[in-house]
DNA sequence: CAGTATCCCTCAAGATACTG
DNA sequence: CAGTATCTTGAGGGATACTG
């Protein structure tokens, strides 16, 4: 037995997605990168973690193709770590996440951040599912398929 | 010391949902259940898991307001779990998974399940993130600021 | 069938010391 | 400063037996 079901074979994308990255830090980590975090001490504290699960991380996060390990541009001998194409790709989980919390974790009044359009100032608006005519879709219009 | 930090105090909204649903069950139960699963033992067969851990997160998504627990529908003694309207919002979480799973986590050919309109039948457009104006907002064009 | 209770084990996570 | 190595702990997860 593995002590923990692997998800990785699972035919559900959502299923493979949470065995990659569905732990405790990962999700923080690409957070931080789309912020502009490059070097592992920022990492370390801007996550308040230990630094052994940061490398562990930083590694898997490589190892998966989301950051890209690069020597540091300001000709220092460390490492950077920037996200890949396929990393920018979870930009849309990390919005997702962040707007749901906005919405059902703050007591009213609580501070918290909010992302922001930089060109205008203001909070970007909900992200939503689109159908093709732009119609937004409910969770009970669309169903999950299988296809090859 | 908390041997595992807790991040329900965060200021960010990502490190508190990422607290709240970021292991690796809850986001697939909750996936799941829009897909219209509602009992115990359904759960339980579809996912694998151990029936006491399924219990344990049934409870948490109970009391955390993302899941109901009503008496089931069919007259018999027991219970069913049925997404509330906090929970339903957690759609955008688990389609945004689900894509970029889609996108990275298959070879070319494997087959895996697809999100599709009801309605149309054709599998639903890439979620974005979108402007006021209706602009694809990407990563670099967004900042996150504090309010209260 | 729908759970709860118990036991066990693994691994994620943390602290700390160490190296280049 | 940027990591790696080692040690310890405890929470998460699993198997199974039990109850209504």
């Amino acid at each position: 037995m593995q002590p923990t079901k692997t998800l990785k074979t699972e035919p559900c994308p959502v299923a493979r997605t949470v065995d990659l990255i569905g732990d405790r830090w990962s999700l923080l980590i690409v957070r931080d990168a789309f912020d502009g975090m490059r070097r592992f001490g920022d990492f370390q504290r801007s996550l308040g973690m230990a630094k052994n699960i940061l490398s562990d991380r930083l590694h898997k996060l490589v190892d998966a193709g989301i950051l890209a390990r690069r020597d540091a541009s300001d000709g220092t001998a460390y490492q950077e770590y920037i996200l890949t194409p396929q990393g920018e790709g979870l930009f849309a989980i990390v919005v997702a996440l962040r707007q749901w919390g906005e919405q059902h974790l703050f007591a009213p009044g609580e501070e918290h951040s909010v992302l922001v359009d930089k060109r205008s100032g203001k909070p970007v608006p909900r992200m939503a599912l689109l159908a093709e005519d732009g119609a937004m879709l409910m969770p009970d219009v669309t169903a999950v398929r299988k296809v090859t």
